[in-house]
DNA sequence: ATGTCATCATGCTGATGA
């Protein structure tokens, strides 16, 4: 199984280019982030041609994620146990959350497509959303890791921080004074990484950032951040042969300011390719 | 240079978010 995540930033204008990634590159699941449409907005024919079923969890132009695959999409949830809403994005608990979390079950993977709050500053209400709701994924991540620790599950996306220094290579964001680095980001990321799930590309592509701002030639000057991971349980990280991140689909015309990453896993997805021996 | 990009609405320009 061939799988990926990448934050797509508007589905709708760059539909072209992520269904020809997943075509040239022989993608089985595509987690996608920042899709920014509903459901009925999503250009489903370009991956229905191309041989895709969807997963769509969108509510308005922020946010939106979703999933792509050749194999069924079961057990569809859009938001994971305890998942906290942005105060400000509603008034009371009835109020729908953010359109930040799905999950599907595709050939026995338990996938999750995230975008993990920005936090915008330090003192920013947003900020404290962020640390939460990665407190709640924690808890969620050790209960379903332990709890069924034989299914391979995966939490894959835009995760908004940059765990370790070399992480980040841009000069404007400041250790102490910005988003993304501070201590108690990392100290998530890190809580993350010991509630069951590991970065299965790190120890593959040990170098390499996942993201590039749009602004000030941050792409020619190689000053991006890698903040987008493929963490993996145990089942799932000991089924793992490849990873890459594809730099190049930050190259040409209107690319997503985040590029994809690539996983290969020795698991098979089921016998449709394969002959048929017993007839 | 607050230098780009995407979206929506008080809509063809500004506000919001990243």
């Amino acid at each position: 199984m061939r799988i990926a995540t990448w934050n797509v930033n508007s589905i709708r204008t760059r539909v072209g280019r992520v269904v020809d990634f997943l075509v040239r590159e022989d993608v089985d699941v595509l987690a996608m982030q920042e899709v920014k449409c509903k459901p009925e907005q999503f250009p489903a024919e370009a991956f229905d041609e191309a041989g895709y079923e969807l997963a769509i969890h969108g509510l308005n132009q922020w946010n939106g994620v979703a999933i792509a695959s050749r194999s069924p999409i079961l057990d569809v949830e859009t938001e994971f146990p305890g998942m906290p809403g942005f105060l400000k994005s509603h008034d009371g608990p009835d109020l729908p959350k953010e359109a930040r979390a799905i999950g599907a079950t595709v050939d026995g993977v338990r996938v999750w497509s995230l975008y993990v709050p920005n936090g915008r500053s330090l003192d920013d209400p947003h900020y404290a959303y962020k640390l939460d709701w990665l407190a709640a994924l924690t808890e969620y991540t050790r209960t379903e890791t332990s709890s069924r620790p034989e299914v391979p599950f995966a939490l894959m996306g835009d995760f908004n921080i940059a765990p370790l220094d070399e992480d980040n290579g841009d000069p404007a964001v400041v250790p102490g004074a910005s988003t993304h680095v501070s201590p108690p980001e990392r100290e998530a990321f890190f809580a993350l990484e010991n509630a069951g799930v590991t970065d299965v590309v790190r120890p593959l592509v040990p170098a390499g950032y996942t993201y590039w701002d749009y602004k000030q030639l941050k792409f020619p000057r190689n000053e991006g951040m890698r903040i987008d991971f493929v963490l993996g349980s145990a089942a799932f990280a000991e089924q793992v042969t490849d990873a890459v991140i594809h730099r190049n689909e930050r190259k040409g015309d209107a690319p997503s300011d985040h590029v994809p990453v690539l996983v290969e896993l020795a698991l098979s997805e089921d016998d449709d390719d394969l002959p048929m021996i017993f007839g």
